[in-house]
RNA sequence: GGCCUUGUCGUCCAACGGACAAGACAUCGGGUUUUCAACCCGGAAACCGGGGUUCAACUCCCCGCAAGGCUACCA
């Protein structure tokens, strides 16, 4: 651990929609890395596919990255040494790296026109050859002798000349030696002048010094069109990381379409909180840090990371740890902590909230009420209907059916007896551990009742429902007066 | 179709030639209890199939099968 060298790891993502949560899965092994090593996680914005762009997104990424804690030392937001970050911004950068390799032979123009493209790979479908590609018809060919063949387009791309003893074989951090396909003759800049992922990737990984590229299980395959870049420009190549797809619950690809919570953003609006989800992430293509616990923080992670431990089989996004964590992080939280984010969250997620109550008597009544839903909810969205009963007047109160339904025969006689009994209580005396004992006197013991059958008409009527936060505490939360009042509607 | 990658409980994930195949979540049952939770105890639940190699295979090899990825002027 002596000779340690810092390394660099980035995440690139596009802007093309809302943040993936595979960014946000990389970009956990790409910081645990980095600080381990003491070096740094870069974010760049991949935006060279300029029909696919999405206005907002590239701030999502940035919001949804600092709300996890996995916030870049580089990025186009905060800058660095190796700005511009953003590669719409780089055009004159890749363009002298395309004219090298087309003057050293190793790319040439193409002219074929999409509809030409189009009707090769049709054709090529048909015949059922196992070769499939470009088929090279441009190579060799000025401008003027390809305008005389069909298919012509007037831009030109740019395309590798990929030799055929091009290297099939590489390392990777996570599977040891891997083998890949044959790659064709890939197009490296577009006709509207951008460069194509796979020459940006490498001008940008190499110019941003970066040692280490961790990237999802499905760039295997263009590796080692990667490489060939590298090689061809002098440079060495970065290590790379192939990490496990996260998958859907059928086992395809993880999608937005398939999987909510393919959306970073969607457990944002569920009230997971950030570390629970961090936690989960970590988890998931990774054994626990603790033999005894699977509870663990990133510092955990980021000290006992090791890529030989990320797993090479995809793991299906399932929620259900998740939620688990979540509602095990949610019980550690001190209480003000708790409430700050309930609050936090509800104003910024569910305005509604807001709009139906004053801010204050909200944020009282959910401070008092902490102790009494913290082990109820699951998800911070869980908590604000949990004590929705604590927040409306006697009168507003709504009785539901089934509770009303199962109330006992002795209901009046219950409600009398408890109304009482209560109504000698003291004001300073109002508190749940009080209220009990008067309620178990008068009413249990009064009655001759068994507790669960005598408080079943007591918290219907001060919750209006048959399940409820404790009852005592949320008496005490309503005040005397208004439990009385309550109670009085049951009578 | 071709190439590549992968195959342990429902899900996550251990076991890296030598245990009755471990743990977690979910699930089921019980306890506790003013409801619901939380908490405690317990149960059920897996090595894709077939051949090898070996004294010994979940672990190594081969063949199947299955799943996924790539096969764009998308990333």
């Amino acid at each position: 651990m002596n000779d340690v060298i810092p390394q660099r790891t980035r995440v690139a993502p596009s802007p093309t929609g809302d943040p993936h949560v595979g960014t946000a899965y990389q970009a956990l092994f790409d910081v645990a890395y980095a600080r381990q090593t003491g070096g740094q996680f870069v974010l760049r914005i991949e935006d060279t596919d300029q029909n696919r762009l999405v206005e907002g997104s590239e701030q999502q990424i940035y919001d949804s990255l600092a709300w996890l804690g996995l916030a870049p030392d580089e990025s186009p937001q905060v800058g660095g040494d190796f700005a511009p970050y953003r590669q719409s911004e780089r055009l004159d950068t890749y363009r002298p790296f395309v004219d090298q390799l087309i003057a050293d032979g190793h790319a040439y123009y193409c002219w074929c026109s999409s509809e030409r493209l189009k009707e090769l790979r049709a054709a090529q479908e048909a015949s059922k050859t196992p070769d499939t590609g470009y088929d090279r018809l441009c190579l060799g060919l000025t401008r003027d002798e390809r305008a005389k063949l069909p298919g012509f387009s007037e831009t030109p791309v740019v395309r590798m000349l990929v030799p055929d003893d091009v290297s099939l074989t590489f390392d990777d951090l996570i599977r040891g030696e891997v083998n890949a396909p044959r790659p064709d003759d890939q197009v490296i800049l577009k006709a509207d002048g951008f460069p194509t992922y796979h020459m940006a990737v490498v001008v940008d990984d190499h110019l941003m010094g970066i040692t280490t590229v961790v990237r999802g299980e499905e760039w295997i395959s263009s590796t080692p069109k990667h490489l060939l870049l590298y090689k061809w420009l002098g440079w060495s190549a970065p290590a790379f990381a192939h990490m496990p797809l996260l998958r859907n619950a059928d086992h395809s690809k993880i999608s937005k379409r398939k999987n909510p919570a393919a959306r970073l953003m969607w457990f944002r609006e569920q009230g997971y909180l950030p570390e629970a989800l961090l936690n989960f992430l970590a988890l998931l293509g990774y054994p626990p840090v603790h033999d005894d616990s699977e509870v663990e923080t990133l510092t955990d992670f980021t000290a006992t990371f090791d890529w030989t431990k990320v797993s090479t089989v995809g793991p299906v996004f399932d929620t259900g740890k998740l939620d688990w964590l979540n509602a095990t992080y949610i019980r550690n939280l001190p209480d003000d902590e708790l409430a700050d984010r309930i609050i936090e969250f509800v104003y910024e997620c569910v305005p509604s909230t807001a709009e139906n109550h004053t801010q204050t008597q909200f944020e009282t009544v959910l401070r008092a009420a902490i102790p009494i839903i913290r082990e109820r909810i699951t998800l911070l969205k869980d908590a604000a209907p949990m004590i929705d009963y604590l927040l409306v007047p006697a009168a507003d109160l709504t009785i539901d059916d089934d509770a009303r339904d199962a109330l006992p025969e002795n209901t009046p006689e219950i409600i009398a007896a408890a109304t009482t009994a209560l109504a000698a209580l003291g004001d300073a005396d109002w508190r749940a551990d009080a209220i009990q004992a008067t309620l178990r006197t008068s009413v249990v013991e009064g009655l001759a009742l068994k507790p669960k059958v005598a408080f079943n008409p007591v918290r219907t009527a001060i919750a209006g429902r048959k399940v409820s936060p404790p009852l005592f505490e949320s008496m005490e939360i309503l005040g005397k007066g208004e439990s009385l009042a309550r109670l009085a509607r049951l009578a």
